[in-house]
DNA sequence: CAATCGCATTCGTCAAGGCGTATATATGAG
DNA sequence: CTCATATATACGCCTTGACGAATGCGATTG
């Protein structure tokens, strides 16, 4: 249900918040499960939803369902400008100190999920390539 | 007085308005005053200004004086990835067909100010570079 | 000095959007 | 069917920002 039209306006302003732009840093190449981000982020449930709903809307990012849990993936958009403009984007805050700091824990976090109330069961994120558990 | 300290959500929702990536579109790489924007773009003075004061706190665009007259320009912001960003913006901006009428009716315009009642004796765009008259 | 020009800012109004809290929905477990 | 879990949505509150209309301000002109 998200926009049909790919809206310019709206992709940028979809970028315009520190919240959203550390719930795409996270996904990066991956799909996660949205209590891996409540569990990084530690911020209320419902925010996180709304914000990756923005983000739907917005048409940057996909969900796919795999029973209780909502998996979320980034996806470029259909407007080529865009979908540069996107890439960019996340290689640049690979860059930043906060974004890496987040990216961490993600990695840590997926060592040892059940040592987080939160994420105990649920699926980890998949496709994930560049870290591996010698992190540990 | 603009911000002192670059901020990436702003950054991103400046870019986030219609109104404002046409502004940016029509500076490219030159020095335009403030009545051209309001020639072109058909819309109240108040309206343009108050869409440059937002660009220029975002850090993005840079005002001089002249006389009575305001020359805008963009100016690339401190942080590496946002110039990047904004760069590749104004390329995409380039390519899309209502920023290429805008753009073709700055150039008519510098070509005989004098027609247009607001341009009358205003100075033009500087280092103007890829447009000559001979589209007129 | 006063008038005018070019532009910036203010004001009131309205819609969008961010947040926390509470509640709804969907799925699986028992 | 009932309950628990995972996530989404609704609600009320507040802030931001977009707009038109009016006004303010700096600079040139006479």
């Amino acid at each position: 249900m998200a926009k049909r039209t790919f809206n310019v306006e709206r992709f940028f302003q979809a970028l315009g918040d520190s919240t959203r732009l550390r719930l795409l840093n996270l996904m990066g190449e991956q799909e996660i499960c949205v209590c891996y981000f409540v569990e990084i982020l530690g911020s209320p449930q419902p925010k996180i939803s709304r914000h990756l709903a923005y983000l739907r809307s917005a048409g940057i990012v996909a969900a796919r369902r795999e029973g209780k849990w909502m998996h979320y993936r980034i996806v470029m958009p259909p407007h080529i400008g865009a979908a540069q403009i996107l890439k960019q984007t996340l290689g640049w805050l690979k860059e930043e100190k906060a974004m890496q700091s987040d990216r961490a824990r993600l990695t840590k976090a997926c060592c040892s999920p059940s040592k987080y109330a939160l994420l105990d069961g649920a699926p980890l994120p998949t496709t994930l390539q560049e870290a591996s558990c010698e992190a540990c």
